[in-house]
DNA sequence: CAACCAGATGCAAATATATGCATATATGAA
DNA sequence: TTCATATATGCATATATTTGCATCTGGTTG
């Protein structure tokens, strides 16, 4: 298998590990730091069931990491520029021309909220 | 629903329509200039059903646009930092240090291979 | 010019495979 | 035992892949 398709298969298999709205919001929360599981139910407002299934899978490929604490588990991001790479991709959802009013307002707010947050000001520090 | 969970619901469906091995390369050799749909069939070396059907996936999300000309479709990024950004994305596969050697050579290749080309050339000029 | 053929592309149905989620159960530390 | 977290199972839904057919276009031939 030539190593494009190599590539392109690694690629498309992290982005499958992104394509879900759990996983995402965590990476985004882990962005500001780390926190444990039950923070990040609270947060996500999901089962722990749940929230600990889209980990494992964030574990898994090691997108994230833990640290045992007594009987808390803190997770972080492996990688922290990953959270501000993934808000940089709002960037493509925001310029969809096509995109509803409501759509785009939901985007501003977002980007106001998490740009002014952790790896959010990785790239949003000089723009608008 | 928060505007959070409208967000990362909708980054969450563009990475879904990115996790794919397919659509990846052909975001990637659309990144070099249009091509028409018998181009890109050849250089992925799958069935034209397939191209034609992962071309509707990112037809319909709009993330490449088509110009009919003759018999020939020929496709385009609308937005072709889409490119840039995706091949960004391969910094955090090189960041895994669990990786193996010949995954490593394999993103090596790739990343001298695309970066040398069109959109590559965005974010690798001054790297290296 | 009309009929026709072939290339290029799109679309649909059938099947296979993967993913997500809830419920239930397990581990492990205090 | 209880709290915090992880994992297993089973079912529903979603996604991918193949196969076959429909459509459109351009060129060719009678």
């Amino acid at each position: 298998m030539p190593f494009r398709d190599i590539a392109a298969k690694e690629l498309a298999k992290i982005f499958s590990l992104l394509a879900h709205p759990d996983r995402v919001r965590i990476i985004e929360e882990l962005g500001a730091g780390e926190k444990d599981v039950n923070s990040l139910q609270a947060v996500l407002g999901v089962s722990h069931s749940r929230t600990s299934q889209n980990l494992a899978v964030l574990r898994t490929s090691r997108i994230v990491t833990e640290r045992r604490d007594g009987r808390h588990v803190f997770y972080r991001l492996a990688q922290p520029e990953l959270a501000g790479w993934i808000l940089e991709g709002l960037r493509f959802i925001e310029g969809d021309a096509q995109a509803s009013e409501a759509r785009l307002n939901a985007f501003e707010k977002a980007r106001q909220k998490w740009g002014s947050e952790a790896a959010g000001e990785l790239l949003f520090t000089n723009r608008d």
